[in-house]
RNA sequence: GGGCGCGUAGCUCAGUGGGAGAGCGCUCGCUUCACACGCGAGAGGUCGCAGGUUCGAAACCCGCCGCGCCCACCA
């Protein structure tokens, strides 16, 4: 009970300055913050004092934009909270450099290559005049080297931003997820998967970007919609009397079909389930089957089955045990294909080839004129094409659609543990609430395992090599892996065990893994990269502060990414540990440009947030943050900021009038009793508003915080403070309301302080120790207790003297502003009329009424409505 | 096609059973001793539409319309 020290204690000297400014608060604090550690996370902290954050690492690669601003401000102000709570919060920062992005951008801002066939260069410098046309080709880890030479550009830049944001992160605890700490700890979950057969590689039809040459997984994938025509071909019996009609908008694939398939009750195709039938041009026999999967009232309910058009080709090739008829290369071109051999025969072998070398070496696009044309002239197409637009998959960073080609790849295991993984999203807590149905939906919805390899290079390498057989070959089923002390390793450069550098691709040698992981398979594992998942003695791993963080309190994130970065992180940690990586989940919106439009850099309506913070300073750029609701997409709005601004100036100026030395106060040492029936009450609806900021809070909804502490604290400032003032400046009546200020100023300050930060910091200072973000957070209970302080039984009437009081001063500043007169106008009479309770509680206000409004006389009046009749002086008398 | 969310003042948005609100913008007024980066006042809304539950609905239920997002085996 005993009440917060920065509430009574006086301190020693108050130092307000003449003009308050918010100019260079934030280069002053945050450099202070720096010097005293602030925000250092407190290892000795016992767990339960320990409040972790899963921080999402941003990809480097260009700029921030506004949206990053807005919800990295929403997990900081959570932060901030949990921090003055007295929690030892851990909130480390990461960089998302592995991946895409950052290789696009390094091969042509250093004319570079990557050949993970080349041997490392110690000594490597990029050409002085990089050219794009003939790149210079340099081994993985030099690649690497370059791309963390760019990357690290970045990270500094998007520090400084961070910084000037005010973000609570502790500096000191900062990774990327291509250094070398985060690919062993990616690695060594790898080999884990492995050795538990949560892992296998297979060689299978996979999404494939035909432009990057690698293979995508299923949560990377996009609907675009485009323009298409479809078309109708007919295929003919053998005999040439018997026809089938199938329509199609990719008829290129017409060499690679299997099969055509109609729905089992389908009475229409009834005469041609069960027959064979040839390809257009190329004469090969295919059967016809039945699939439920086929829609008999799309097209002409015979649908043509290709290896691979789509991912329902897939299906319909495994469940029918189709053979595989390829013609797609790896580089989206038509490959060559052996007409007449096995699997490959033709009623007209000799056409097969002509009409095929029509296509061969031609792009998707080409091939689809070229054989329209060809099967026009064979009159094989069936009255005219028609427009349509249709969905079609991308690889969301990529600009063809996605094909699908067979070719062999690394999986992690999810189909298996489906069930598992929808229990654990029930049991973490999602806020909001409503943001759990995109987990299930998309945990609903997976069709496959997850495809994890990579045929990039700016990524963690798969910690595995090969054996080569006496003719070279690959003996893939017999993967060697690395040891966990070895790790990192880069197959690519270095050796495994029992073998010595010259049998690298030699028969009876080795070869190492040529791919990296999926980016998402590092990300996926950022509460174990942050908290330095326990590991072999002098890995540099921490079991300790592993175990003080892990499982995390919160992840913070935005809900494009449930499907990717959460569902994957929730994965892993399940494969892992069996638990939740997360106690919860605290989902963020989109910043929409003001249109209301999704920002991309395509579009041009991308705000970065450089400017904002020049313009309108930290404070006020967090404060427009801040209003956005958990999950809620918010239009971006400069005019918030000014808002925010006026918050933070307001703060500032309140704070100097609280604060002011007025020499009718007396001795400052004195500490009053709040024995102003006013003062009590203000006190004690202060005291609801910590409550409900508090229960907020732990709801992780800061932005109803704000909003209770903002319209509480504009409340106090236009009418608390003005009805205090005659009192504040007399001397005799001075200690009651001189405690009940510096009281709730110092809460007020404490209260905003998640938000505003930099601001919040400078009142403090001017008359308290330490930071206000150390402080602690203000309690609900200790203000009703300071309220007990004295007579709690009229608790009631003081609230409603409180209410009355206001309202009849905004009635007499109406008055005066119809009368066109100034505030300080004075007013000979004031009659108020109202209910018997409230005419009786003005009573307990009036005094302080007669000085805010310069009222010469108050008059209460029963009646059954409220009104207020106000008698101005004359203005001569002015 | 399925799911989720949203629809309240010109704009951005609070408001989940009992007075229709805030800020911005707009209009008018005020150099008031914390604040002109200010203060005070005002105008402005059939709370998407239509039913239902209830003494009472912006809120709860049903249907419809519109917008956004997510998901889907879009031939």
């Amino acid at each position: 009970m005993t009440p917060d020290r920065a509430e009574t204690q006086p301190p020693a000297a108050v130092e307000v300055p003449e003009r308050p400014t918010l100019d260079g608060l934030e280069q002053k604090w945050s450099e202070q913050w720096e010097r005293d550690g602030c925000y250092r996370f407190d290892r000795s902290a016992p767990r339960e004092r320990v409040f972790s954050i899963d921080t999402p690492p941003p990809t480097v690669s260009g700029s921030l934009h506004v949206g990053h601003v807005f919800s990295y401000t929403h997990t900081d102000a959570v932060a901030r909270y949990q921090r003055m709570r007295g929690k030892a919060v851990f909130y480390p920062i990461g960089w998302d450099d592995n991946g895409l992005p950052t290789e696009r951008r390094v091969q042509n801002h250093f004319g570079v290559r990557c050949d993970p066939s080349v041997a490392y260069d110690p000594d490597f410098t990029p050409p002085a005049e990089p050219s794009e046309k003939e790149p210079v080709s340099i081994s993985r880890p030099n690649f690497v080297e370059l791309c963390l030479r760019l990357t690290e550009t970045d990270e500094r830049a998007f520090e400084e931003l961070w910084r000037g944001l005010g973000l609570s992160v502790d500096w000191s605890m900062t990774y990327t997820t291509i250094g070398a700490h985060a690919q062993r700890i990616s690695q060594r979950s790898f080999l884990g998967l492995l050795e538990r057969g949560e892992a296998y590689q297979l060689e299978a039809p996979t999404l494939w970007d035909v432009d990057f040459q690698t293979a995508v997984a299923q949560a990377e994938l996009e609907d675009r919609e485009r323009p298409g025509a479809m078309n109708r071909v007919r295929f003919r019996d053998a005999d040439g009397e018997a026809e089938a009609l199938i329509e199609t908008t990719r008829p290129e694939l017409i060499p690679a079909c299997v099969a055509l398939l109609a729905h089992p009750d389908d009475e229409r195709q009834r005469e041609l389930v069960g027959s064979e039938v040839l390809t257009p041009l190329f004469g090969t026999r295919v059967p016809v089957l039945t699939h439920p999967l086929v829609d008999p009232e799309k097209g002409t309910g015979l649908v043509m089955v290709c290896t691979f058009g789509d991912l329902t080709d897939v299906v319909w090739w495994r469940e029918l045990a189709l053979p595989v008829r390829s013609v797609l290369g790896l580089d989206g071109r038509l490959a060559d294909v052996p007409w007449g051999s096995a699997g490959w025969e033709s009623q007209d072998v000799e056409r097969a080839r002509r009409d095929y070398a029509e296509l061969r070496g031609r792009t998707i696009n080409q091939a689809r004129r070229r054989i329209l044309e060809l099967l026009q002239q064979a009159g094989e197409i069936v009255g005219e094409p028609t427009q349509v637009t249709r969905a079609v998959k991308f690889f969301e960073k990529g600009e063809r659609p996605v094909e699908i080609v067979t070719s062999r790849q690394w999986f992690i295991r999810t189909m298996a543990h489906r069930d598992a993984l929808l229990a654990r999203g029930r049991e973490l807590e999602w806020h909001p609430p409503y943001m759990r149905a995109r987990y299930e939906d998309w945990v609903n919805g997976l069709t496959g395992d997850w495809c994890v390899s990579r045929q990039r290079f700016f990524g963690v390498p798969f910690p595995l090599w090969y054996p080569l057989d006496a003719n070279g070959a690959v003996l893939y089923d017999e993967p060697i892996p690395a040891r966990e002390e070895q790790l990192p390793v880069d197959p690519s450069t270095d050796v495994p065990d029992g073998y010595t550098s010259e049998q690298r691709g030699q028969p009876g040698g080795f070869a190492g893994d040529p791919d990296v992981m999926d980016t998402w398979a590092t990300s996926s594992l950022t509460p174990q990269i942050a908290g330095h998942t326990a590991g072999a003695a002098g890995s540099g791993e921490d079991d300790e502060l592993f175990a003080k963080v892990f499982p995390m309190d919160v992840r913070p994130q935005a809900h494009d990414i449930i499907r990717t970065w959460l569902f994957s992180t929730i994965l892993r940690s399940h494969l892992d540990y069996d638990v939740l990586p997360w106690r919860n989940a605290a989902i963020s919106g989109w910043v929409l440009d003001p249109d209301r439009k999704k920002m991309s850099k395509s579009k041009g309506n991308v705000v970065t947030p450089m400017h904002l913070l020049e313009e309108y300073g930290a404070d006020a750029v967090r404060y427009w943050a801040a209003n956005g609701r958990p999950g809620t997409d918010t239009a971006f709005d400069a005019q918030q900021m000014k808002v925010g601004r006026r918050l933070a100036v307001k703060l500032l100026n309140a704070s100097k009038f609280v604060l002011a030395d007025l020499p009718c106060e007396g001795e400052r040492s004195e500490v009053g009793q709040l024995s102003n029936p006013l003062d009590r009450a203000m006190i004690a609806r202060l005291g609801a508003v910590v409550a409900d900021a508090t229960s907020s809070f732990e709801q992780f909804d800061y932005a109803r915080a704000l909003e209770r502490v903002e319209s509480f604290f504009w409340w106090y400032c236009d009418y608390y403070l003005e009805l205090v003032k005659g009192r504040r400046y007399d001397t005799d009546a001075t200690a009651s309301v001189s405690r009940a200020l510096r009281r709730s100023l110092s809460i007020f300050q404490r209260l905003l302080a998640p938000f505003l930060p930099f601001v919040c910091e400078e009142v403090w200072s001017w008359w308290q120790e330490g930071s206000v973000h150390r402080a602690s957070w203000p309690e609900a209970a200790e203000l009703q207790a300071a309220y007990g302080e004295a007579k709690t039984a009229d608790a009631e009437l003081e609230d409603t003297a409180l209410a009355v009081t206001a309202d009849v001063l905004k009635e007499v500043r109406k008055a005066k502003s119809q009368a066109r007169r100034p505030m300080r106008a004075p007013v000979t009479r004031v009659v108020v009329h109202d209910s018997a309770q409230r005419v009786g509680a003005l009573e307990l206000g009036a005094e302080d009424l007669r000085q805010a409004g310069s009222i010469e006389t108050v008059v209460a009046v029963v009646a059954d409505e409220f009104a207020v009749e106000v008698e101005l002086a004359l203005q001569s008398t002015d």
